[in-house]
DNA sequence: ATACAGTTCTGAATCGATGCAGAGAGGTGC
DNA sequence: GCACCTCTCTGCATCGATTCAGAACTGTAT
């Protein structure tokens, strides 16, 4: 058995306040007394005061969660998770802050227990699905949480990092369009709940699942609106999971149709690589060229030579944190947009002539 | 002020110990009566029992926390870290237990602090630098603890996930070795504490600081040692910090001394990427070829060509994670060593003539 | 000696839950 | 009607600290 506070307060024959003192507010005792109890308190084998009891009885914890609402190990496999994650451990560092990465077990029930377990001051979420019921668990608890996806239910004063995802998704579409190509595959995770990998049809964009996957086809579809390609014309194609191999088995077999698309749009880098993946994969390559752009910019886009939006990861990890932990006092500076800029590589080119 | 279980008690009319059988044990009460309980929470706004207080009673956390004995936001440029980090939330997953990342401040005492401070049930510690001060905390916490380096004190019943460095050192060494090298230069990070980047000198491998760093170098030692290369003819090259730029600056002006290495051994891939970076910077960029290996077999290895040691990251963490989670009851299985396996790729080669 | 200001230290209430031993209610068998 | 068993449910002690108001001491000025 540990040795409690108690315990050294006897040992050393001060009251159990003034060996708190001791640790937590040095001013309020003497320099020798401090160290007399500091010393007992080691040859006692007294770890310092019980994080959990301190926690309880100051209020608060000391650490931040972070929520993917999704598998937790997935996103180490997500290079753009990690790129965030990188830059809200950066601020929490600067804070002294500890990060606690929370998984969420299947099932709703289980999951919102897991929220609701959690010990923590406040979090970060993370939003790669359907995240309405954790931010309601988070607020029900009285939490303060930064979101970084649009959605629906957000309150004026909820603090939020993100970007503009329809004008910066408009902005890859449009250079695509811009090339010449009218047949496009926009392909993307989270389309609906349940759809399977492959061609799907939906008579909108608004039956878009997942917000942030509506917002980048919307701007998908508004640039070519543009040019007068309808939504009907483009071919939607669903990835569940946001990897590599799903984003290959989703476009298997989409070029060897009679009329193939000359571009895929996809929603995210992931997607994208997987796609050039599949298309190396064809006899003779990827010839004629399909273009294909991707989103997030992540670093592997850059060997790849991929065109891409990029949206600073690293810096919405931190903004993301710096608001969780100190709150803007003018609650307009809650909500943070952040740049975005289209990559042109070599994953793009013009309509090759047949 | 949210409600606590108390008040949830009153607004129901039962005893605490009911309401807190509703949320924990409900095969403890009528599944009516535990309706009409959680019902009345709902519409109190009760989140559920607090966290902390929970902790506190029942005496854990159901949380472990991952220890990176340098910089936190560090870990997440490390390829390496970030396999093993993927390997424990994998594990931590499947147990339902949340994982919290705790940044050290700088300085010994605030770092010991936080140490002290973290609300977890155990520790996986990975370590990069110098860890005693870090396990001597948490034993005196009596916390469970799996660590993933050789250190000096380990004790016999310590848990322990790792590979057999020196060996698999040696394997790199030797074929290295077996190409005809023998003007080799040996790039680490934490040879010494404060050792700046560039070349230096070391009576022995004895001296070296970081016993994950000694292990490598003695195995790369070993190897030279057996084709009559002795460790004062091998050039010892600091690179502090573990980045493909350390390394870049540490090799800096190696190239162009009168009798230049052949060969770069690196103490971890990250490193040996950096030197390619430099070779590929010169005048001609790496002609004559001067071969180069890593160590770890991290993603990027593949794509550059890198001839490494494969260690298996991800499982290392996993392991490290179901040691701590469950322990084996039998304290020889407590220590594990994973396979290595030397990689051949493209960096190395025979010692081109001159 | 007395008064008074400054320090240093103490006592007791409190944070929000858990879990055990046992009370009470309801039912069965003889 | 009584003993006994099973279910539910309750009361209370407890986890390990923090914090604030005020007590006790120290020292100086009068």
């Amino acid at each position: 058995m540990k040795p409690t506070l108690q315990a050294v307060a006897e040992a050393v024959g001060v009251s159990r306040s003034t060996v708190s003192n001791a640790y937590s507010r040095p001013d309020q005792l003497s320099a020798a007394l401090r160290e007399r109890i500091l010393d007992a308190a080691r040859q006692l084998g007294y770890p310092g005061p019980n994080p959990t009891a301190r926690s309880l009885r100051r209020g608060f914890v000391g650490s931040i969660g972070v929520l993917f609402t999704s598998q937790l190990s997935y996103a180490f496999t997500d290079p753009f998770a990690i790129r965030f994650l990188a830059g809200v451990s950066g601020a929490a560092e600067r804070h002294g802050t500890s990060m606690l990465l929370v998984p969420l077990p299947p099932g709703q029930t289980d999951a919102r227990r897991a929220v609701e377990n959690a010990a923590v001051d406040g979090f970060c979420v993370y939003c790669v699905a359907d995240e309405e019921w954790a931010l309601d668990v988070i607020r029900d608890r009285g939490l303060p949480y930064v979101s970084t996806a649009p959605h629906d239910d957000a309150g004026a004063d909820e603090r939020f990092v993100g970007i503009d995802e329809r004008a910066a998704a408009h902005s890859a579409a449009a250079h695509v369009a811009g090339l010449g190509h009218r047949r496009v595959a926009l392909l993307a995770d989270g389309v609906l709940p349940d759809a399977p990998a492959g061609p799907l049809t939906l008579s909108g964009v608004h039956e878009v699942w997942h917000p942030t996957t509506r917002g980048r086809l919307a701007g998908f579809a508004d640039a070519f609106a543009e040019v007068g390609v309808g939504w009907a014309e483009l071919t939607l194609v669903s990835a569940p999971g946001n990897s590599r191999q799903a984003a290959a088995a989703a476009v298997a077999g989409l070029f060897d149709r009679p009329a193939p698309p000359t571009a895929v749009l996809a929603g995210s880098d992931v997607l994208a690589l997987g796609v050039l993946d599949a298309l190396a994969q064809r006899p003779g390559g990827n010839n004629p060229p399909v273009s294909v752009t991707g989103f997030d910019d992540v670093p592997e886009a850059a060997s790849a030579g991929l065109t891409t939006v990029r949206q600073p990861a690293e810096e919405k990890g931190r903004i993301a944190a710096e608001l969780l932990l100190d709150p803007p006092t003018d609650p307009a500076a809650g909500h943070v947009l952040l740049p975005t800029a289209l990559v042109v590589r070599a994953s793009t080119g013009p309509v090759p002539r047949s």
